[in-house]
DNA sequence: TGTTGACTTAAACCATAGTTCAAGTCGTAT
DNA sequence: ATACGACTTGAACTATGGTTTAAGTCAACA
């Protein structure tokens, strides 16, 4: 199994290492294993992990709710419900979030278009 | 024409009146009047500008860019063309984030499918 | 006339999500 | 052997976008 390092898991999903750490030191990436350096080594379990968290960070879902989503992980099967209720109220919030911004971009077509009208005509 | 009191106006944008204060002292609502007791008073055309102000908002934009923006207006025809630019590259990126968001939506999408299929066949 | 309720101010406070810093360790290539 | 780049830590720092507080003003209604 290949393991990569902080650097190149950052690379692989385009975000510093920084952020990384902080991750991991607001839990959420738990179980993250060292090497006999103490560096951090990702397995691809861990990528995907890290992936699934990245997902839920793009839809603007806090890190105090991502942090719970990984501890029901963690806790193992008997939390499976909870997670997928989790799943399920996080994609209609990330719907409504889309129908607003979908909505609130008519406001700026409108102005572009009032703009270019302006600009042309003249 | 009809005035509205800060109370009315957040009400009708759905926001708190301590958001609309804040957006005034960041010089998002600049030429807004008062009546003879000191208290802000929105003619249909502040109502306006305060709604352009909420879909730059909910479309993420920042404080500061939605300033500049508004200094544009407040200066005139002059700055028509910097505010179409301005207008087209904000709903680039606005369309970019929700094309990840929808992206990112898959994900959990994927999971939500995994978490049901185990749920129902236990 | 007095008590509400909605408003005013400036300044302090808060949460969120990282980023940066300083000082140090490790492993490999020359 | 040593220099280099990638990594380590905890703590301090930053930016963003508000919210809250305290003390006070004003207009209208009972």
């Amino acid at each position: 199994m290949k393991y990569r390092s902080i650097g190149e898991a950052a690379a692989a999903l385009d975000i510093p290492d920084s952020t990384i750490r902080y991750y991991e030191k607001m839990g959420l990436l738990p179980l993250l294993e060292r090497d006999k350096a103490g560096r951090r080594i990702f397995s691809d379990d861990q990528m995907a992990l890290l992936g699934t968290v990245m997902c839920l960070k793009n839809t603007h879902m806090p890190i105090s709710d991502i942090k719970q989503y990984v501890d029901w992980i963690v806790e193992g099967e008997s939390t499976l419900e909870r997670r997928l209720e989790m799943m399920n109220r996080h994609k209609q919030a990330v719907l409504d979030e889309i129908a607003l911004m979908t909505e609130s971009l008519k406001g700026i077509d409108y102005k572009i278009e009032r703009y270019a009208r302006q600009l042309g005509k003249k």
